[in-house]
DNA sequence: ACACGCGCCTGATCGC
DNA sequence: TGCGATCAGGCGCGTG
């Protein structure tokens, strides 16, 4: 699923390949993954230019505007579980492409096999009404706001990790790999954590999120990155996706239990 | 303010 | 071409 390294990779791509191309043509076969109406999110977006795109967690938001930055329009994406947007030569869009992008000529779809994603024309890029809830990305957060953030929450840590609300960026996958690291178990409450473990776990998260951003991403169910190729970070996993393998530290067998609603895998030994 | 459970979706896998 | 049940999970929302 989709955290915030796939969205970083998939945002860096869209910035590369087509900053500056006009977006000529808008389709949706299926447009439930719109907020708005097809005809608005076209009224919005089509004959402007892909102008930036900015990220914040697992958030994109594409800005468009006409030659000499008029009338600017911004497309905020979220790929939710199974979204993924590519571009492939000679790519036959199947049933689960539900938007295709046109610019003069290069093809870039929206394809989401669960349909929980969606793609919101929103009034401000960096700060949408929309995401008025939405914490600090991951990445950016400093130690003293994440710290009063956490503030002296009872539920479990991972849960915690998990609620964008606090930061934003983190999801099942880069959660589990980061308590790992810091050697903490996901259902220890947060209240129960002193601030040099609390410190520990953020310092981690942002390493895993920063070296499966170097790796392209993590592949486990159907992400691929903008070229349709999968990540790399899928065989760095310590945890995720391994329970009852040993422990790649100690040996001993992985545990699996349930937080926040979520399968968490994690070492009995190496976690306390 | 915070914690928790549900619904949204479909494909893969499992049990019989 | 067996089929129904279960699982996977991010997030918005309703409830307590």
């Amino acid at each position: 699923m989709p955290e915030l390294p796939e969205v970083e990779s998939v945002a860096r791509a869209l910035r590369q390949n087509l900053a500056g191309r006009r977006l000529t043509g808008l389709e949706a076969p299926f447009a439930g993954v719109l907020d708005q109406p097809l005809r608005t999110t076209r009224r919005a977006l089509l004959d402007k230019r892909l102008v930036d795109v900015h990220r914040r967690g697992k958030y994109m938001i594409a800005s468009f505007a006409r030659d000499g930055g008029d009338d600017p329009a911004h497309l905020m994406i979220h790929l939710r579980m199974t979204g993924q947007i590519f571009i492939l030569d000679g790519y036959r869009p199947d049933k689960h492409v539900h938007v295709s992008f046109d610019f003069e000529g290069l093809p870039v779809h929206y394809r989401d096999v669960r349909k929980f994603g969606r793609l919101t024309l929103v009034e401000d890029p960096l700060a949408p009404a929309a995401l008025a809830h939405v914490g600090p990305d991951m990445l950016a957060v400093r130690w003293p706001e994440w710290r009063r953030r956490v503030g002296s929450r009872t539920a479990p840590i991972k849960a915690v990790l998990l609620d964008q609300g606090v930061a934003s960026g983190l999801g099942n996958i880069y959660v589990d790999e980061c308590l790992f690291l810091a050697g903490v178990r996901p259902t220890t409450p947060a209240a129960a954590l002193d601030d040099a473990t609390l410190r520990e776990i953020l310092r981690r998260a942002r390493q895993v999120l920063r070296l499966a951003i170097d790796h392209g991403g993590t592949t486990f169910l159907n992400f691929t990155d903008f070229y349709g190729k999968p990540g790399n970070f899928r065989r760095q996993l310590r945890v995720y996706g391994r329970a009852g393998e040993p422990c790649r530290a100690c040996g001993g067998a992985l545990a699996k239990t349930t937080v926040a609603g979520r399968t968490s895998v994690y070492c009995p030994d190496c976690q306390v």
